[in-house]
DNA sequence: ACATTACTTGGTCGTTTTACCATATGTCCA
DNA sequence: TGGACATATGGTAAAACGACCAAGTAATGT
């Protein structure tokens, strides 16, 4: 393996490592219908405002989401939306893994 | 947000955040056309056959993947194939990152 | 100009991750 | 049965992460 594969490896990976968290892949499943300013998001989150924005950063230095400043408010939405249309095949696995465990009882 | 949806949001964090390792994002490709032993996936990663061993147990504990020993060795395979589906909308991504990065210079 | 609102950034700290080493376990072959 | 091979597990130290608090910035209202 070469250096350019790793590279795209550990962004690509990256990409999956902001997702992985699940206020983060809270926030993206919000932004499904359009973008939401900060505040907006804050509201169902009971976090310190630092904490929701450092994670709003990691979604946008991992290039899934992007900001926009617009008067006070910062509006943030999804880049590439496709990102969710992945989530029915983690659920089935997340599905799958549930009916195993039932079948053991 | 109740009790449950929360669950469901972490276990499905939980299968992003085991494809967020370079290694294992690796491991899932190359079991993409099939299952493979541990020895066929050591040859080509520079790291301890524990550390490898470990990845491997992240994966399986997420749902990613299935372990079957047969003889001396064990071959893991891909249990819920569409999860690579998703790859290129993850390099949708990546190469956004990548051009606006060039624009820049 | 000053306070207020809406964030962001820096610092700290406890927790989790990851990599390695050493050691076990299970399987086959002589 | 004993040794070699394939993999797993336990321990440990370094690095990364996540949450909070405090302080900083930028736009708006008075």
């Amino acid at each position: 393996m070469n250096t350019k594969q790793k590279a795209v490896l550990e962004a690509k990976a990256n990409v999956l490592k902001a997702l992985g968290h699940p206020t983060r892949l809270w926030m993206a499943e919000q932004l499904e219908d359009g973008e939401k300013c900060v505040c907006e998001l804050a509201e169902s989150i009971d976090a310190d405002f630092s904490t929701i924005s450092k994670h709003l950063s990691v979604l946008k230095q991992a290039g899934v989401v992007t900001d926009e400043k617009r008067g006070k408010q910062v509006y943030y939405k999804l880049k590439v939306p496709c990102i969710l249309k992945y989530m029915p095949c983690i659920e089935a696995v997340i599905k799958n893994k549930a009916a195993e465990h039932a079948a053991l009882l």
